[in-house]
DNA sequence: CTAGGAAGGTAAAACGTTTTATACAATGCC
DNA sequence: GGCATTGTATAAAACGTTTTACCTTCCTAG
């Protein structure tokens, strides 16, 4: 199909009787016009409906007004299925409302370093890359072409780079292990999943300081992500040998169904013998019966953070980063303890 | 940011001791090379690491390789917010999937008519546009530059258009009337929304056949999208108002929970009074209680057939068009009737 | 009256490709 | 031996911009 059937700056530059340059030029507020002729041009453009290619433009070394999304976790998921992994459909959705506000345009792109990678990948002006894993190797492409990037979650292992948003993953855990103490909870296990990012990593450590502060034994449980909900349920029974605890805090919301199932599977009360928390709110937590309390994460506040971030990075200038954003707890019924 | 760090094409011309004309050609498989020439650049460039820069490639009047999404439904809401309207967020993410697998990237533009248009936004390729309105700007303004574009779901008002894939809406519907016929429902309400898209036109076409072919009265309610779960509640008094129906088709998830929430409130029973069912399922049918039986659509099956519709368009060529998918009820408790 | 700016404008190069037209051998034919 | 044909390769134009460097005028200060 031609392209290119639309006016280009010829056309406008022959009707308002000037040179291309001038067009240029009174566009973009650049040169040395006089106002009259500039506001003359202005006028021929936009009576004629011009918009300058973005192609054109983007060849001319300036910027695509592109930035591209990786969604890290999906893809370690096996499938680039986002289904019930609601955080992240919500991010895609905050990310493209908060690109559009800021004139930019977004683009989905699931696995940088997988083989036919589509052709506009390289001409993004940057990316996000949502929970990057320790030794990424999307992040060490970007970082080989020169293309500056923004992260969802600390990038592990590098705590030199500050180009980076998220929720405050430190408190969210005390959020969430101070709501359980304050019903009565004196033993608390943890369940993370095996992907080394930050998330994970820094749940973990915010648990086992807290716990060390409290003299409270750290109980720590691992399971896969793709495990979902049926390692959940398996992993109850481990839970359970091992002596119960007051409360199970897991930072996927498919292991807390699961694990709440496997619980109650065995007989046991939810939320009166065992409390269930789960780190990140989804359709799991919110379906399950009991109703599951969870931490609800700021993908609006976040993605705009990170937009702002990468605004400036492709900008040249230096940004404000990191930039941290707040996750709330939200209150269900599987730590809402009958009184007495 | 100097875009072009990068190798380009006169780079791996000097490394191969040719022309760059030869380069280009034997890349694209054009021209008139020796078969060993051809190989040698071909090495060189795998070796390179070479990639044509797709802006460049682009302005040459060729093809971007990505083809931009609009969620128009979402647009009708207002703000551009995809939570809880959970058939779109898994559109995305199945058409990111698809356009993956068939080497497209995939741009998320939100609303092609209103004020500050992302550059790229007219150099796609094509567009998929979901749930176009009756006279939809969009749709006229694609028209009008001469950009190739697929719907989800029928343009309505334009029986003439082909290039659309959906669901089959008629046999969804009749899906799930029979289904509820055959559990006693001789008396059946539909409440549709008020967006002027072929879903919910279809939808109520195919339910007043049904129900013309059986003598059996329609009752039609309307409701606009945005009125959400609360409106649904509201509707229920009326619906109850008007002598308690067998059971309430709802096209919309957070409708149907609405009035489900509004009946049960009311100290109806459901399903053993009057049942009720979802026409997309989304996180309100699957977390009400009772939980609600819905239609479950096909987005990977459909964003599917309308990448490959698209890109026949594209391409120039004629194609299979339109394509039907189906739909699958998905029951739950809300028409699960105690025996007897 | 002239040197030196400033003011207002433009021609042309550059960006990295693809494509069209052309050049140069070597071969085959009469 | 001249002439068309074939096989291989390249130069240059084109795509639509932005940017750099330059060119006029016209004014002002000395």
């Amino acid at each position: 199909m031609a392209r290119t059937q639309g006016i280009t700056i010829k056309d406008v530059a022959r009707r308002a009787g000037v040179s291309i340059t001038a067009v240029s030029h009174a566009l973009n507020g650049k040169g040395t016009l006089s106002a009259a002729t500039r506001e003359h041009i202005r006028e021929v453009a936009d009576e004629m409906g011009y918009a300058a290619d973005a192609l054109a433009r983007g060849m001319r070394s300036s910027t695509m007004g592109a930035v591209g999304l990786v969604l890290r976790s999906l893809d370690a998921l096996g499938d680039y299925k986002p289904e019930g992994v609601d955080v992240f459909e919500k991010f895609v959705g905050a990310a493209a409302s908060q690109a559009l506000a800021r004139g930019l345009s977004l683009m989905l792109v699931p696995d940088l370093t997988r083989a036919p990678v589509p052709p506009l990948t390289f001409s993004m002006d940057g990316y996000i890359i949502t929970n990057p894993h320790r030794d990424d190797p999307v992040v060490a492409l970007l970082d080989k072409r020169g293309i500056p990037y923004v992260t969802y979650g600390r990038a592990p292992g590098r705590p030199d780079f500050p180009y980076w948003a998220s929720e405050d993953d430190a408190a969210s855990a005390r959020l969430v292990l101070d709501h359980l103490a304050a019903r009565g909870a004196r033993s608390i296990a943890l369940v993370r999943g095996t992907d080394a990012n930050a998330w994970n990593d820094e749940h973990e450590e915010a648990y086992a300081a807290w716990c060390a502060a409290r003299n409270m034994p750290a109980r720590l449980y691992e399971l896969a992500e793709r495990a979902g909900v049926g390692g959940g349920v398996d992993l109850a029974r481990r839970i359970t040998a091992d002596g119960l605890p007051d409360a199970v805090f897991c930072l996927t919301g498919r292991h807390a169904a699961g694990v709440q199932e496997g619980l109650i599977a065995q007989g046991i009360a939810v939320p009166d013998q065992v409390m269930v928390v789960a780190g990140s709110d989804s359709e799991h937590s919110r379906g399950a019966r009991p109703t599951i309390s969870a931490l609800e994460l700021d993908p609006v506040g976040s993605s705009g953070a990170l937009l702002d971030i990468l605004q400036a990075l492709i900008a040249g200038t230096e940004p404000a980063a990191p930039r941290i954003t707040q996750a709330h707890l939200r209150e269900r019924e599987s730590t809402r303890r009958r009184p007495g």
